[in-house]
DNA sequence: ACTTATCGCACTGCCCCAAT
DNA sequence: ATTGGGGCAGTGCGATAAGT
């Protein structure tokens, strides 16, 4: 999940996403869907899928930031509404994050007051965290957003469609979790961002017959 | 020795905005 | 209207510190 949040009061102005090279059109904008979808009767569920994900993400964080809550911080608060006091570890177990993005978020909500990290007597190791009296409130706030979100996202789609589309989207993701388990024990494994642009980069090399350039990747942060 | 938390860095995706 | 650069949020890896 890439999606960031703007600061800006002003309105999001792009609707559509990246055009897919493999399509040649743009995705959905709110003005062009109906002519989107019938361009793209045979659309592989994959592309479907991200650009579902894209508009629901969108239109939670659009209501999210009206809250001073982001994205980021919103899937952690929904697990602590569920399971205050967890460790970051386990925060990030359930959040299927790495501990370094749950530690920068969680250090981040810890300064907007929404959440407190305590060491507890047994283990002085250990980092709980858990949620403030304003932490605990936003819940009231912010579950409708999400609720008003995945209803919009279903508006006029039959119940028995949508039933039907939760079963094959969990046998999907069910699917998808032996296919990575498999990977693993092939020895294939999810590739860091990092070693994706080295292999980009050794391939361009080999294509344009150049030789290694060796020249360390200038950060764009100040 | 092992586990857990923290930090720095590099990267992607996205948005904004000035220049064309 | 389009394009390219800059900036930001989110993410993951690797290293290190600190506790058990």
């Amino acid at each position: 999940m890439g999606g960031c949040v703007t600061r800006s009061e002003d309105k999001i102005v792009r609707v559509g996403g990246d055009p897919d090279p493999a399509l040649g059109i743009d995705p959905p904008t709110s003005v062009a869907g109906q002519e989107w979808r019938e361009a793209v009767p045979n659309d592989r569920l994959a592309h479907l899928v991200k650009d579902a994900l894209r508009g629901l993400s969108r239109g939670l964080q659009m209501r999210l930031t009206e809250h001073d809550v982001s994205f980021g911080h919103w899937t952690f608060l929904r697990i602590l509404w569920e399971h205050d006091g967890l460790t970051q570890r386990e925060l990030s177990d359930h959040a299927g994050l790495m501990e370094s993005t749950t530690f920068s978020a969680l250090v981040a909500m810890e300064k907007l007051g929404y959440v407190i990290r305590r060491h507890l007597p047994e283990n002085r190791k250990k980092v709980h965290v858990f949620l403030t009296p304003e932490g605990h409130a936003l819940k009231d706030t912010l579950v409708p957003l999400a609720e008003e979100v995945n209803a919009i996202a279903v508006r006029g789609v039959d119940p028995a469609d949508i039933a039907a589309t939760r079963r094959t989207l969990v046998a999907m993701v069910q699917n998808l979790i032996a296919d990575e388990a498999d990977g693993l024990k092939e020895q294939r494994r999810m590739p860091s961002t990092r070693q994706v642009s080295r292999i980009i980069d050794r391939s361009e090399r080999r294509r344009n017959g150049t030789k290694a350039a060796g020249a360390p990747r200038v950060s764009k942060a100040p």
